[in-house]
DNA sequence: GACTTAAATGAGACCGGTCTCAATTTGAGG
DNA sequence: CCTCAAATTGAGACCGGTCTCATTTAAGTC
């Protein structure tokens, strides 16, 4: 394992001092070094096989192309489009990402920030911080927050999905199939069930009609996802079997949309034709699923798109300014992937 | 936004020296300070609300406790659980991971190499490299394979899936069903696709049946699942209509599973009673699908967890050797997640 | 050719830790 | 109180770049 070869090894070999190599190798595009000098440089790297060192220029520099990430689990479902979208993005303007789970657990999302700061991160995205996280807890650097009702959010640029924007999308496009006993499941966070039970309650009351109570349902949270999964088939089978039961169900995620699915084979309700199912979140196995799963999709990978370059963007103004910028609000919309899990009501069961 | 302490000032403020400062914040534990003057220091660092630069440290260190881990894509179905394992493995040794997606490109695959030379990683993991990827062409850090059958695997530690051993699980849980007219869906990339086809040749050989070329089918490799799936589908279609059919499937990844079970559906066959089905991968999609899907579990979270504690074994071992060690080779076993795809074969209609 | 200005290059401090080695303190034993 | 090894502490070089500022070289202009 010989020494691996440095700036002034290369500027030895071309024949130049130290600080014209480094003019080369800069990422500041201002610096001018006269082509022929830059050729040599260039093959004399080549030759050795220098690689720059990104932590000796970040020491002086005070910027490591680091952003890092905190989200709840990169095992769920709705993480890795999330992440590709930030990689794809971060990628072009040569940032690497490092991803953090916190499992829920405000205590490691602490250590998680910790080592942010500890390793000099130049920007921050936090998917859905502990409702309880600080402005002052954070390290000071550009920020981009991916919730819309968190307190943070006095603070920082926000990006988010309109989620209630898709809830009604989807009883929409239920209603217009001629639904009007739509059933709804809730589940995840707190915000997440308050946010999309209002959007379902402005819909009814829009519509003019009156909700009935008993065609909701609320989902206990469970980190793992299979979990979940159980618990929301034991609920929906009450709701189904139910003598008042709906024509139609929106699922607020797509886990509880498929676990409707299986709990309808099971049950021997066939999907369409007795019941009209509609999810959100668009994973994967909405797709896989049988039937198909219609379905409101969230749009993750585009979020971590607009969340990356919108980071960088802080990133590039925000250097030297001494407090945060007035934060800037931007809002993803959903939209409806149509499927096979629904069908008119006209041939549903006149209930 | 003023500056960030350092551990100068922490020394100050304690009224010691730097070098004493920095022994209570060292990782080598063999440093001795007084009890007293540790205290002392801590209490400064917390007053200013000191955090160590790691870039510093890492200049001098040659440590900057970063991983990398190279995949084809992140969004792979595949990849979370994996990456998962590595995180909560390094997290334990203080060490955080940087994931790369090589897209099945060998230039950007090149290219995140650089990016692991460049930010002096201390380690690597390669997921799938590119068939052509040689050993010189990798930084010169601790690295580990999780493809057994790759080039590389003669320099590298190797962690992989015993996936002959889970075709062959399979197929004998089928055959013990009764089964003998067992299909078979192949994908993926070129030596996954041998690598299981021969494990079904051996298995056919050593039950003494003959293997029917007409059942088994070859779908061909897509970047994007979705689109894999859709061709799955066709070809299933295909294998499923015909007068000679299976009575049982075996897909070798949970994508052509999930296709074999829409499919069935929509051509009117019911599963398990016409047709038993049986994936590998277990993917989430496997469990919420109608019916579950029985399925291979390559367990990819155990490993990453191996993956990364073996990493980490090297890092500490080989500190300071001029050459690679000679590399060992772990096998992870597969397991057999039973749900409701499969049937005996007494209830299937006896073709 | 002399003069002015811009372009290109070089020198050396500096970033914030780690590491080596020497100096100082401490404590046990006599 | 003195001695000597062990435990603590301090000094200062060093890691490999970046950055500022001074110096040298090149290019016009009259």
């Amino acid at each position: 394992m010989e020494k691996t070869p440095t700036l002034v090894d290369v500027a030895n070999l071309a024949g130049t001092s130290k600080s014209t190599a480094a003019r080369v190798f800069s990422r500041n595009k201002s610096t001018n070094v006269k082509e022929e000098t830059k050729v040599r440089v260039i093959e004399a790297a080549q030759r050795l096989g220098y690689e720059p060192n990104r932590q000796a220029a970040s020491l002086r520099s005070k910027k490591t192309y680091l952003i890092g990430l905190c989200v709840h689990d990169i095992t769920n479902p709705s993480s890795p489009s999330l992440i590709r979208g930030i990689q794809d993005e971060l990628e072009l303007r040569g940032y690497d990402l490092v991803v953090f789970n916190n499992d829920w657990d405000p205590i490691k999302e602490k250590r998680n920030l910790q080592a942010v700061t500890r390793n000099q991160f130049d920007g921050l995205i936090l998917s859905s911080p502990s409702q309880d996280l600080s402005i002052d807890e954070l390290p000071n650097i550009p920020t981009v927050l991916l919730t819309g009702d968190h307190k943070l959010a006095k603070f920082l640029n926000t990006i988010n999905t309109d989620t209630a924007g898709g809830v009604k999308e989807a009883l929409n496009y239920l209603y217009s199939l001629g639904h009007r006993r739509i059933g709804l499941l809730l589940g995840g966070s707190v915000s997440q069930i308050t946010n999309r039970s209002q959007a379902y309650y402005d819909f009814y009351h829009e519509a003019g009609l009156k909700v009935e109570e008993s065609l909701i349902a609320n989902v206990p949270f469970k980190v793992r996802a299979s979990e979940t999964f159980e618990l929301a088939k034991e609920l929906i089978r009450r709701i189904v079997r139910d003598t008042n039961k709906p024509t139609a169900i929106f699922a607020s995620n797509d886990i509880l949309g498929l676990a409707t699915l299986q709990i309808a084979q099971s049950e021997g309700i066939s999907i369409p034709e007795d019941l009209s199912v509609v999810g959100m979140d668009e994973l994967f196995s909405a797709e896989t699923a049988s039937p198909p799963l219609t379905s409101v999709f969230k749009r993750r990978f585009e979020v971590g798109k607009r969340a990356a370059s919108n980071l960088i963007e802080q990133i590039q103004f925000w250097s030297g300014s001494p407090s945060r910028p007035v934060p800037k609000h931007e809002v993803v919309k959903c939209s409806l992937i149509i499927r096979g899990s629904c069908a008119p009501i006209s041939k549903n069961m006149t209930a």
